[in-house]
DNA sequence: AAAATAATATTGACGCCGTCAACATGAAGG
DNA sequence: CCTTCATGTTGACGGCGTCAATATTATTTT
């Protein structure tokens, strides 16, 4: 396939790489722009193709997304992956893998919002429903790691894994927040100091409360 | 005023009540329905009016979030006035408001969901600035009391405060996100029990994290 | 090589949405 | 009574997701 691909730029009625230029467009809107910018129209228009010519490529909107949840998700994994492999002590690769979670939704905040504030009954996806579970097998397997230390303290693994996600999951939804963290600055007398620290600090206060303290 | 208001169903060229309505059928369409049913448009249809009636009485769509986003911050704080009177220890009563947190937003997500991820730049409406300032302070107040125990460890305001906020807001968000806890459940045999437990117990493991362990 | 088929793209339309400008109605106050 | 001003209406614009009908081209079959 795409023999018939354009050599010159010369203009063609078939696009020839239309899905795959689609969703490069979408991730760049997703990177410097908001969600709300991310339409189909738009996307085809920027790939100087007509408004309904991505119908050939997606059902509808939401399998465009559907391609959009697995790809983030997949960036996630990846991070995850390699911080398994790298770092051998769970409590660290635990706060490392929290650390890197926040970054990642600082780094790419419309995609992130895109991944769990678009909500889509995603096992009608199934790539994307693979891809989610294995990065939620990562972030699974480490807690569980953490858990099996021999100073670990007795914790139901559901309540410690909904408390580990929900601690950097929680940080990076309000860090991305402005007007929440504009509270927190000026009218409060807090000082967050940058993300990466706050975040370290706090991925580190909470794997403490997964072990007896020394 | 309200001395032309119809007094048996008639209609009137002037509804008279018209801003009260729309903010009413707004909270209602909140209650039931998602976040992309609230349309002005919709809300003009509701109250029996034409489709820009609505522009009498807000600026633009925003205006009208704006006093939504007022109304969930006022209820939540309210809550947690409450509880700042009835219950004086400050772990217990970190732990209700975690839990009222959580509950809150498992009994309207869609009004939560425009009270957190709806931005706006809010200090352009001083009433929900206001309202949001004040909610955040009870809050910050009983974890400013937590670090302030006899037994508590020494944690840094900043952090504390943050990852308090972080865990009862991740898992208010996670619980909500129907695809993301189908996956705990189903490939992870992970029993997630009932929100309340589930909440009650996340939130116990963290005030125990802000004190020494006996 | 020619004809049939399937994939891909286009045009035009529909009903939603937020929002604007121009106009209509009617209550309030001199 | 007559003006003023808040409130509501009509009609329009451009944007959106999506559908039906049509056109163009690639691939496959004959």
């Amino acid at each position: 396939m795409n023999k018939w691909c354009c050599p010159k730029g010369k203009k063609s009625y078939h696009h020839g790489n239309l899905r795959e230029t689609l969703i490069e467009s979408a991730l760049e809107i997703l990177k410097e722009g908001s969600l709300d910018d991310l339409s189909l129209r738009a996307l085809a228009r920027r790939a100087g193709v007509s408004q309904t010519a991505p119908y050939r490529h997606f059902e509808d909107k939401e399998a465009l997304i559907a391609v959009l949840k697995a790809d983030g998700m997949a960036k996630l994994g990846e991070g995850m992956r390699g911080l398994i492999e790298t770092e051998k002590d769970p409590l660290a690769r635990l706060e490392k893998i929290g650390l890197q979670y926040v970054q990642f939704a600082g780094k790419y905040p419309a995609h992130f919002k895109v991944m769990f504030e678009y909500e889509l009954c995603d096992d009608k996806y199934e790539e994307l429903h693979n891809t989610a579970d294995n990065t939620f097998s990562c972030f699974q397997a480490t807690v569980m790691e953490c858990l099996a230390l021999p100073n670990a303290r007795k914790i139901d693994p559901a309540v410690a894994l909904m408390s580990a996600w929900s601690v950097v999951h929680g940080l990076s939804v309000l860090l991305m927040n402005e007007s929440l963290m504009e509270h927190m600055k000026s009218d409060h007398k807090m000082d967050m100091g940058g993300r990466t620290e706050m975040a370290e600090q706090v991925t580190k206060l909470f794997t403490q409360s997964l072990v007896i303290s020394s």
